[in-house]
DNA sequence: GAATACATGTAATGCGTTACATGATTTA
DNA sequence: TAAATCATGTAACGCATTACATGTATTC
């Protein structure tokens, strides 16, 4: 019944009470390489988890600048998120435009496509050297009880590192497949 | 412009001619691992490439059922076709719930959350052996020539085979870090 | 007799993105 | 003074899914 931008944002909640604004922004951070979502989907789906009792609001008067409204998650809420959380995941196919252009590759230019494929295998590397870099620096942080922060950080990186090399590397196979072999 | 939707009729078309339902068909077979659409999203789709004469479509006439339309792509299809396949891919950050999950887990019940993430591992290791099977299957085909339908088809299979082994690996290691430590 | 495949569409609904709208404060 | 940040919303549009709609032929 609640959508999953609404679980999402009362994983948000379960740790702070935060305002629609600052949800936003927590969207457009680490999160955002597995679930994005921008204001104007969060200020809706924030007045429909209200009206379920998942979360309530306090307004915060503030000096020359509208009122803040701060949400909280409720008991219901927090039983919400953790029966989701648990609940059975159905597998859903994920569109990739990489893989469905791999599949037609035979109506590219070879040179063109060798240059594609190769300019994605780039962008998987940079983005895994980003992903590394992070991963060092979880590893100062104290980070073996899974009710930690830097625990959840670490999991997503895990994560964001698996995928992008796999990627990278199947870019690389496609790229050295498709590209013409240079004359000696 | 012409969407992705598009652009994978195009890709299916460039091979043979077809009719919409037949696309819909294929958009169910190997392709669905990673481009979907129903047959209500793909003949208003049909028309708008016609409309921009990217593919005609001939009328056939049957006995005893509707005439069939059998599309087929035009020169300036392949054109667009061709060059939309090497044209730049700006990264798009997917959603993926199981990553949210994981990084929500510390308000999760610790043995519900292990019992979730055996069995998001088992699924993905279920498809891994899937692909394996299909990629034995290719073996067996002439498939070296990247103009071959069997070059196309070991590309997504190396792909599947590729992520489904990441994200079995990665749920493997968040299972045992998420499992209550079990009693001698 | 019921379900599935063949065959082609439209309509309703939901989710997500981009744009519209407004206004104060702070930083470059 | 121009841009970015803080702060909260609504509206328009597009894409995808599900349901509606119709009718024949074949298979179980």
């Amino acid at each position: 019944m609640t959508s999953t931008l609404g679980m999402a944002l009362l994983g948000l909640l379960a740790r702070e009470p935060l305002t629609g604004y600052e949800l936003s922004r927590s969207l457009k951070g680490a999160i955002r390489h597995f679930w994005q979502a921008s204001h104007s989907q969060v200020y809706p789906e924030l007045a429909r988890l209200e009206a379920q009792g998942l979360v309530v609001h306090e307004r915060i008067p503030q000096a020359g600048k509208p009122d803040q409204k701060r949400f909280g998650i409720t008991e219901a809420g927090r039983r919400a998120l953790s029966a989701w959380l648990v609940s059975p995941l159905e597998p859903v196919a994920k569109r990739s435009e990489a893989a469905l252009r791999a599949y037609c590759v035979a109506h590219a230019e070879p040179r063109e496509a060798g240059r594609f494929f190769r300019e994605q295998a780039l962008q998987h590397r940079t983005r895994l050297a980003e992903f590394e870099a992070f991963r060092t620096a979880l590893e100062a942080e104290p980070g073996a009880d899974i009710a930690s922060e830097a625990f959840a950080n670490t999991a997503v990186v895990m994560r964001g590192l698996a995928f992008e090399k796999a990627q990278a590397e199947w870019c690389e196979w496609m790229a050295e497949r498709v590209e013409p072999v240079r004359k000696r």
